[in-house]
DNA sequence: AGAATAGTGTAAAAAAGTGTCAAATTGGGC
DNA sequence: GCCCAATTTGACACTTTTTTACACTATTCT
């Protein structure tokens, strides 16, 4: 139904990130779309089905003029790239999106995660970091997941 | 459909930029135009399409003679320099332009980056420098992305 | 006028991106 | 555990784009 899982896939030398077959497979199924849209947040990269992407760009080019739709698009909409899957179900990352989420040319290793209608992409290193995080501080508040039933 | 994308190119010596293949593409493809006039804006260098560019400055002309429309031709339509794309895609930057965008003659690397109908040249230093204003200052109200469903 | 500076044109090298095949790895079913 | 099918990774050739380099023209300054 919606993206779930993580995985340990890698991209090659020139940028093509490898995307789980999974995760192509629900892209068609449930979101009736063959290409993702990818842009940068928060140090790692974010891929959102293409139909996805669409409502949210008109959402914040609807927005009245100001800082904070400047600020929109120069962190988030401008950045943001389509990308479509070749034979071997890869995706051609940009240099800046490489950049910007330290994957440079030697790095080969790469997490990709489901979540929900999302899809995201780290370098090994960060998403090690990232998920420590989030982490400890659920560890912070227990009583959030006993609640929560968990 | 419109500019998009962040690219990390260069600009030589003499001055001249090179524009993405990417926006090349576009500027004849959806605007139907061969040139772009730069102007300067916010420490940076905005270019239009040149026929978006001219509605724009009849916009200004049109305007009751007062201080208003002094300072925007002032600040925004005297610097505008239509420009050229030569055979390797590249546009000549003025002198002043170079000036007003802190790319002085040892600095190569430049940010282009398509902002729905323009295309914004920063020095990579200066680009960092507002983007990660940009990011924080979203960071600060994370429920206005939330709301827009990113 | 001559020298210095700025800008232009072009070719060739280098870098980046694309397409495809085949090997390696993985995971599910038996 | 083993085998088969599917998926992922590595490799390589090719195309496109970007960068470098250098020669040439025009302009400015003395």
């Amino acid at each position: 139904m919606n993206f779930q899982g993580v995985y340990n896939n890698s991209i090659d030398p020139k940028g093509r990130a490898s995307i789980p077959a999974k995760f192509r497979e629900e892209l068609s199924a449930s979101f009736a779309d063959d290409n993702l849209v990818v842009t940068q947040n928060k140090g790692g990269l974010v891929a959102y089905p293409q139909s996805d992407w669409q409502k949210i760009e008109a959402k914040v080019e609807g927005m009245a003029p100001g800082q904070r739709k400047d600020d929109l698009y120069l962190a988030l909409i401008s950045p943001a790239t389509p990308c479509t899957f070749d034979k071997q179900g890869r995706i051609q990352l940009s240099q800046s999106h490489r950049d910007y989420s330290g994957l440079d040319s030697e790095i080969r290793e790469i997490v990709v995660v489901g979540v929900s209608r999302k899809i995201m992409i780290w370098s090994k290193a960060k998403h090690a970091e990232i998920r420590a995080q989030a982490e400890s501080r659920i560890e912070e508040d227990p009583q959030v997941l006993a609640d929560l039933g968990f």
